[in-house]
DNA sequence: CTGAAAGCGCTAACAG
DNA sequence: CTGTTAGCGCTTTCAG
């Protein structure tokens, strides 16, 4: 005979209460009516007990966990920045405000051998996803785009696929930038570009692209070098612009990170920001304030990012309104001392 | 009559093979006997109707989850400050590597409502929790502690009560940090102690103590200012050493968030670091590296502090070992610019 | 090696 | 207002 202590479930509750494991069901949930008298009683029981709902055994006859997934990059990436630390913070809040909890997937190799998001999907511990992975050259997406599991990508832009998204105006961000960089008396602008295969890298130099032509200034293809929204790298292909005969006079980041190596090499070689050299940034990750010149840069709203993530899948669970969901958050221009 | 598609579940794959739901389960479990015929045939048709189990059921079933709860601080400190994002990264990937999943609890208002670390234990939906708030004056952990639900807490060093918990030698390497001050010709050192709710601000403390006494040094009260583990509080409260007729020459810093602030103070103030004020800090974040000068510090294995968390809670979660579980790992002094 | 029956703890649906 | 029945999809147990 074992002696394990039983955790007390609802019929314990309900036999307790001479009534049935309904009736207790309907006073924990609220759903149905029952009896003043009744309710008292069993919330009295319910506490002198101490019960609590075995939310696994509720999920599996509701069919719904209250549970999504956050996909996120493999952890060298992932919370070492700011960024992605930020967006999780509002998926967080969010999730919470809405009664929702949150479960972490990092997306390693053990992830893609077991099957990927549709997996996840299928495995009903989760009732959406949230991808913090946005690679246009992901390639278990498109299986997800086209099953009626609910998801959302942050910072993967393409209205061309049935996709919900939320994402800032990278191209109006960026043009604001350049114009900016303009505005202060540059001619000689510089572009390093984030990582091609996210729509973020590609639309950003878009937004360079498009200024240069709005301003009536040549689009030189030595001024662009590519930082793969990197630090490090950033920090060494910026060398290919400041070895040019022309060297330009400012350069616009495709974020922050990259803006911060690249000043970083800089003060190595005594080139002073911003007399010799305008440098503006994207994004606004809290770093940015405490370099030495603080960085002038584009602003996303990082925490609202997540927020909204949360705010799209949720109405995709509820039903409440049909895919493709997709949000553009506005960004903004902050200027400090290194333009 | 709906057409809704349903999700493959055991008994379509046991229907199709001509099998029992039994058979297909160990097929897919790898438990018990099975054919090699059948299990090829049943393995088979699983890829070919792509099904994936339903993990609720099956932890219905099993009265486990494969999950680990994580309790986190709310949102404002955590992800913020880089020491806590790299302990969580040491927890998923320890996890993931076990082939459990990770759920985050922000730990608010709303949890502490909802019941707290019981409730969490009571719902069902973890096998066992990590602590990332370590305060001593939490007043749910007593509960916790006396419950026989796995938990495993972070940086909370307390041999006096049944607490399962992983921390560095606060002590050791406070002393370690004094006597290299000591040994660089320091005799006026001061001390911008942590949050003393924390046993980690508590250990420090004592270790400056200590290693004063050890080296025939007066403990001198106005030596000591209280920063709580708060940049923002250190920066204002270290003016009180700045100030003092007899000033020191040194200052060990309970953390490196704090030393930070500090050193951003003596920057203003045209103190020279090292000349003026040597300073050393504790934890070794990863801004450390980058300070002007960089900062000297007493190193923590902050990673590795998150896997051993994983480690002790399995551990207590497979019943290989008793409660309380207690680790303690070294901390490494990392000599740089700043003394 | 395989299967039938029962059960995990809850709630939906229906009946009264 | 309350209860009964059935079932969520899996695994445990026992029987063969």
């Amino acid at each position: 005979m074992r002696r394990t202590m039983l955790k007390t479930k609802i019929s314990d509750i309900a036999k307790k209460a001479n009534v049935s494991s309904m009736t207790v069901s309907r006073v924990i949930n609220n759903s149905g009516p029952v009896a003043v008298e009744t309710k008292k009683l069993v919330n009295k029981i319910i506490k002198e007990l101490n019960y609590q709902p075995n939310l696994i055994a509720r999920s599996l006859s509701q069919k719904k966990t209250m549970t999504i997934g956050v996909v996120i990059p493999k952890k060298t990436k992932m919370f070492l920045d700011s960024y992605s630390a930020e967006i999780l913070s509002g998926i967080i809040d969010k999730a919470q405000d809405n009664n929702y909890k949150i479960m972490l997937f990092p997306r390693d190799e053990a992830f893609n051998r077991k099957g990927g998001y549709m997996a996840l999907a299928n495995s009903n511990i989760v009732d959406g996803i949230v991808l913090l992975t946005n690679r246009t050259d992901d390639p278990y997406l498109p299986e997800l785009m086209e099953s009626k599991f609910p998801f959302a990508v942050v910072n993967y832009n393409d209205h061309s696929k049935k996709l919900n998204f939320v994402d800032c105006n990278n191209i109006k961000g960026a043009v604001e930038a350049v114009s900016f960089l303009y505005q202060k008396g540059h001619r000689k602008i510089a572009h390093v570009a984030g990582d091609q295969k996210e729509t973020n890298g590609i639309d950003r130099l878009k937004g360079y692209k498009k200024a240069l032509k709005k301003l009536k200034l040549p689009i030189r293809k030595e001024y662009i070098v590519y930082g793969e929204f990197e630090k490090s790298i950033a920090y060494n292909e910026v060398d290919k612009l400041l070895k040019l005969k022309n060297r330009p006079t400012a350069i616009f980041c495709a974020d922050d990170s990259m803006a911060i190596g690249i000043m970083e090499k800089l003060r190595e070689k005594k080139i002073k920001i911003p007399k010799d050299m305008a440098i503006i940034g994207f994004d606004d990750i809290e770093i940015a304030t405490y370099q030495k010149p603080a960085l002038t840069t584009i602003k996303q709203p990082i925490y609202e990012i997540g927020t909204t993530a949360i705010d799209i899948l949720l109405k995709l669970i509820l039903k409440e309104a049909e895919s493709p969901i997709r949000k553009i958050l506005d960004t903004e221009l902050v200027i400090r001392k290194s333009v």
